[in-house]
DNA sequence: ATATGCACCTGTGTGC
DNA sequence: TGCACACAGGTGCATA
């Protein structure tokens, strides 16, 4: 489900609630995700205070006093949700770490493919081997557009790849395809500089507007106060297969590749 | 290096 | 109403 923005969106909610809150209780009901929680190891939790909330890609990081790391990801349907601590528990809600305050942070996911560990930052695997941060600005262009250089791989592929740059998933692609004018089935070491320039000016573009349009909700994604994102309304491309293109009218296509679809304008993206 | 298939799971929508 | 099937915002591994 979250990309980028989503994760990002999330991430200052919970920066907001949490910082400075200690973690009183935590509640692992099913440790069964893609990988199964070290629950005693997440335990360790206990007592100790929140010093910031950082995203990575699209890992959430909670640093916690003391130089640990709660480490999230949420998969395809997982959330967060920042609730009364005396709030029910929901379906699906696989932990639920309560907080001084009288709050807790309810963690749900349906399919369970996301990820949670503790750990220390230098231990965490998860997050040696990333791109740079599209939107940190520096060289993350420069090192993007000398990835798309290098490799005869389709471009859309390139960009979902998370060691070239991290964050972007499968609605974003689609999107910064458009936006640059450019067909998701091009090879990447063939596009022309005027492209590559494009594809790193749309990159920040999407991903700038999306968050600031607090992420796309189709029909399971919120943040941790249980919002709706509203980017959905300002997709170009994303899942509107034979609907018009809004700059010229032609029916967009749709096209599956490895198991996942592609959205684009014939017309416009070349 | 690149491509492909599959695995991990549950929920939802569609067509019969 | 039931049933089969396709598909879903992500990642990681095994195999050619």
């Amino acid at each position: 489900m979250p990309e980028l923005p989503e994760v990002e969106t999330i991430r200052r909610g919970l920066h907001r609630r949490l910082r400075g809150a200690r973690a009183i209780a935590v509640e692992v009901r099913e440790p069964r995700l893609r990988r199964a929680i070290d629950v005693e190891r997440l335990r360790e939790l206990v007592g100790r205070r929140v010093s910031a909330v950082e995203r990575r890609a699209k890992y959430l990081l909670v640093r916690l006093e003391g130089g640990l790391v709660w480490l999230v990801h949420l998969g395809m349907s997982g959330r967060l949700l920042v609730l009364p601590a005396a709030a029910p528990r929901g379906d699906h809600e696989h932990v639920r770490v309560t907080f001084d305050g009288g709050f807790a942070v309810a963690y749900r996911d349906p399919r369970r493919f996301g990820l949670m560990k503790l750990g220390r930052e230098e231990d965490l695997v998860e997050l040696s081997g990333l791109g740079p941060e599209p939107l940190d600005g520096g060289l993350a262009g420069e090192w993007l557009g000398r990835k798309l250089r290098a490799t005869r791989r389709e471009v859309k592929a390139v960009l979902l790849d998370q060691r070239v740059v991290a964050g972007i998933g499968n609605i974003y692609a689609s999107e910064i395809l458009f936006r640059a004018g450019v067909r998701p089935t091009r090879r990447s070491y063939r596009l022309t500089r005027v492209e590559v320039a494009r594809i790193i000016d749309a990159t920040r573009e999407v991903l700038d507007l999306a968050i600031a349009s607090r992420g796309t909700s189709f029909s399971d994604y919120f943040d941790v106060a249980g919002e709706r994102g509203s980017f959905q309304t300002r997709l170009a491309v994303f899942d509107r297969a034979g609907q018009d293109c809004v700059r010229c009218r032609a029916a967009i296509k749709r096209r599956v590749h490895g198991g996942r679809s592609s959205f684009y304008c014939p017309r416009c993206q070349t």
